[in-house]
DNA sequence: TAGCTGATTGACT
DNA sequence: GTCAATCAGCTAA
């Protein structure tokens, strides 16, 4: 089952470290690709000078809906990022996800990806991750509560350690620590 | 209508 | 280490 509504409904922050060691999971026809979330980082609402609820008005109605919808955007005109709403209605923040362990459909992401058998950057960096599950614009505004694409907890004990700093590739805001990922773990992307 | 920017990546020096 | 690729949405005129 994947993860309930209020799970979402929560700070940005507390989404962000909760999602680390769950699982994303893209269906695509008969086509299923999975990988571990592994790095996260939070956006909250205007006061953050880097989330595109501060700057970026189309991305509004979905910052300040209900949780557990993905925000999909386009950003250097190359590269689809997701994000995973988070707070309840009225209330902005989202949690991008950076990188995955890739854990099923490992061949399919690879053909997507164009890359041998690298597993280690197949899904490591938001763009990669995006391409490596078939994730499009078009799936702006996806219910992560059901359908395509869901996030399921974890398939194993919660035996990591969380590293928190900086967020990265942004220019604004950098200093807040709403950086999040699984201590020690390989495919986090920006090591 | 033209010009600019960006939560990136990969190819190249 | 540098740099081009390439698009949505804003801003200025």
């Amino acid at each position: 089952m994947p993860l309930p509504r209020r799970f979402y409904r929560r700070p940005a922050r507390a989404v962000a470290r909760d999602l680390l060691g769950c699982v994303l999971v893209s269906r695509r026809g008969r086509t299923v690709t999975a990988g571990r979330i592994v790095e996260t980082e939070a956006y909250l609402g205007p006061d953050d000078a880097a989330s595109h609820a501060a700057f970026r008005p189309g991305s509004h109605v979905l910052f300040y809906g209900d949780g557990g919808f993905a925000y999909v955007y386009l950003n250097y005109g190359i590269h689809c990022c997701l994000n995973a709403i988070a707070g309840a209605m009225g209330r902005p923040g989202c949690v991008l996800i950076r990188a995955l362990e890739p854990v099923l459909g490992l061949a399919v992401m690879a053909r997507r990806r164009r890359v041998g058998s690298d597993l280690q950057r197949l899904a490591s960096g938001p763009g990669n991750l995006t391409r490596a599950l078939g994730i499009t614009l078009r799936d702006n505004g996806a219910d992560l509560t059901r359908g395509c694409f869901t996030i399921e907890p974890p398939d194993r004990p919660r035996d990591f350690r969380v590293g928190v700093g900086p967020r990265v590739g942004i220019t604004r805001a950098v200093d807040l620590r709403l950086r999040f990922w699984i201590s020690g773990n390989r495919f986090v992307s920006h090591s």
